[in-house]
DNA sequence: CGACCATTTGATATGGATCAAGCGATGTGG
DNA sequence: CCACATCGCTTGATCCATATCAAATGGTCG
């Protein structure tokens, strides 16, 4: 079948110096409103590894700006994408010592990184830290049975789904500025990048959306995408 | 598309009484290894629905005996199956305050009934509580992100990893009881009833299964599955 | 035995994948 | 500053896996 990319492993592994974190000292950007337990942002290029599928899960990580992929590779090098986080996003969360999925940076970005060990032992002293990290794991939970939902969709009602979900989580109102290409979003709806630019242009020429340029999308007619989104 | 079932609502709601729980006493069946806060056991026939989304979720459930499934249903009738529930799987723990998806007896069940508040303060007081509920909401994440890469495979692959995903569920070695209809396991895979058939039947004639009732699969070369299972 | 329901099997249709150009923007070296 | 290479995206033509429509078979229960 092989569907998705074809496997195009990320050159620069831990442009940063990563594993070897020097994590500086504890400074404070309310984690939520009670944790606060993190070393100073880190910048990582695009395209960027953060983390590799099991590696041992030592950190998770808060965007702070730009944005990130996770995702798998399966066997035949279909890229499945399991989310994009943008600012204000935790990921790398894990219960269990490895990394399930792989984490890169879209776009050279910003990343909070947290070491995971301390979040823990606080919340085994700590529950509204115990609290917090479940509730985040479940909202993880939540996102993924969307996402399950969507990729039993018509492709436009993908493609549309995408883009609610995108401009729900940009604050601008009708304007998304996409940080990802057509194979990203092919990658992550479980489309090929033809299939995408395609129902892209139909949306368009249904009046629906708008294309000014290709990582720019107007949402013109939320109404006729929410009627797709079913 | 209208890809899966049409709806078909279940008839008889709260079978034996469920609501109104008259939730006896506290008796003990180790949770895990140290939550014991729990009703009687309580039946529920084949098909009956033991809760509806966004219904307040205020139990958990357990299962003793038989099996259930959670579903959503879209708007135009399509149906996802978002997983099965075997004897010893814990369904229906929710964060947020409503239940997400709808649950039901694939065949005459018993369940144990967990009283959510309950466990939710013991969590605020017993931080070995507060982390058996994150990983159990872990253990659901990794369930459903597994199902994701099913959902993005071919039809064989999709067939093969249920399959292969049954059989680890249950002990038995070779030989799978299937406690659903191939309509629940076509709304599971994203498929029809007829590609399903079809592709056990493909998957018979290559010698990896044989079937030799409808409900009964036998895995005949566990090594050809896995190399479908990608 | 007969009715009903689940499953299988067959014939055909179709949405999206695949294969293949073409096009526009961005960046680089001359 | 322009010519050209590169990369990401779009568009076109064709193919194929799975859906859809339809019918036959089989199993279960009254």
């Amino acid at each position: 079948m092989l569907t998705q990319t074809m496997i195009h492993r990320s050159s620069s592994r831990h442009p940063a110096g990563h594993h070897a974190h020097p994590v500086p000292a504890v400074n404070s950007h309310s984690f939520g409103t009670s944790i606060e337990l993190m070393g100073a942002p880190m910048p990582f290029a695009r395209n960027a590894e953060i983390y590799g599928e099991n590696e041992p899960a030592e950190y998770l990580y808060k965007v702070v700006s730009g944005s990130i992929r996770t995702y798998k590779v399966l066997n035949d090098g279909r890229r499945q994408i399991g989310a994009f986080y943008l600012p204000g996003d935790v990921f790398g969360l894990e219960v269990g010592d490895e990394h399930t999925f792989s984490a890169e940076a879209i776009v050279n970005s910003k990343v909070l990184v947290i070491k995971r060990s301390a979040l823990v032992n606080l919340a085994a002293r700590d529950n509204e830290t115990a609290r917090k990290l479940w509730t985040m794991t479940a909202g993880e939970l939540q996102r993924v049975q969307a996402h399950i939902l969507l990729l039993i969709k018509t492709a436009q009602e993908r493609v549309a789904g995408f883009l609610l979900e995108m401009s729900a989580r940009v604050p601008m109102g009708n304007e998304i500025d996409l940080p990802m290409s057509r194979q990203d979003i092919a990658d992550y709806l479980g489309l090929t990048i033809e299939t995408v630019s395609r129902t892209l242009t139909q949306l368009e020429n249904t009046a629906a959306i708008a294309v000014p340029s290709s990582r720019r999308i107007v949402l013109r007619n939320r109404a006729a995408l929410n009627r797709l989104n079913a």
